[in-house]
DNA sequence: GATGAAAAGTTCAGGTTGTCAAATGTTCAG
DNA sequence: CTGAACATTTGACAACCTGAACTTTTCATC
């Protein structure tokens, strides 16, 4: 569809992608130390974070994750070491394998993401109606695309993946 | 004992945390699969985006990324591998290592930036007046924190001080 | 000027993340 | 029943990242 798209892009968008950059750095290294303050990884504490929704197929974490089902069993297999989670097979597929949160690892994940203090720190500049014009837009961002993880545990999948490339 | 717990967070503070994580993951998953398209892994091409300002130390490098310094040495041994940088004794101090960008560092991590298609996917949701919105809303988030460089910044037209109310 | 603490960078060992190709076990169509 | 397709695992390998030990250089102090 629609290949053509402008050969320069306006300076605003190119600003609020840099800004965005530096953001999304800020965040990770907030995200990777609250992890490390837990003994997780971020890979682990990602995981743990996406189970809070109910069980996971391992090949639905893959696809969220964006990253090979082989990487998802070692890192499952940590946090099962650790007994953050458990595999139990789905009864209506054998092949799947849920991945469950256990209580240690809900309360893990919950913990973790409470004390993100980034919502302290760069946050803080923002009076609390701008805080919400902030949510609006970047909801709006999101809403634009399928990056929504869907809750449902053996979910059918329209699987209608458009590859582009 | 009522520990007068601080109420939390409000919960809009903690809508757009979660907002932000998702935002986090969508631009990390970008931003590796643009530098693989170079060859490139998302280490290698943060420290090439650092260096688009100017040559370097290791140490700056380490701190800016927030990683230890043996780290970086390994990064850089493969970008100087490549061709990408090359490492030069600071006449200043010759205990230092400017690491610098060649022609085709630069080049290579400018070809990355502009191929950025995030801007053009989450961001086209939004008006050209919302993204000035965001900008500034951004902006001032930043500004707050001493986060001083970060991968991504072009030094272009420097004003900081757009206060909108 | 010599001495020792401190800093910058490297090396090495060890664990985690990530990919890819080749397995195993399960489901489903014919 | 047979074979294709799928979910998961295993094994080999590269990159990332940390921590401790080491080399070289700087700097304060004597």
């Amino acid at each position: 569809m629609a290949e053509e798209q402008a050969p320069t892009v306006d300076p605003i968008t190119l600003e609020v992608v840099d800004l965005m950059a530096r953001l999304v750095g800020l965040f990770h290294r907030e995200y990777e130390e609250a992890a490390a303050a837990r003994s997780l990884t971020g890979a682990q504490a990602k995981v743990l974070a996406l189970l809070r929704r109910g069980p996971m197929p391992m090949r639905h974490i893959a696809q969220t994750l964006s990253c090979e089902p082989s990487n998802i069993t070692g890192i499952v297999d940590r946090l099962e070491g650790r007994g953050f989670v458990t595999r139990e097979s789905d009864p209506q597929d054998r092949r799947v394998k849920l991945v469950v949160a256990t209580d240690a690892g809900r309360s893990a994940s919950s913990e973790l993401r409470e004390s993100l203090n980034f919502a302290r720190e760069p946050l803080a500049a923002l009076e609390g109606d701008e805080r919400a014009q902030l949510r609006d837009l970047l909801r709006r961002m999101l809403d634009s695309t399928d990056s929504g993880t869907s809750p449902g545990a053996t979910g059918s999948t329209g699987g209608s993946a458009a590859k582009t490339g």
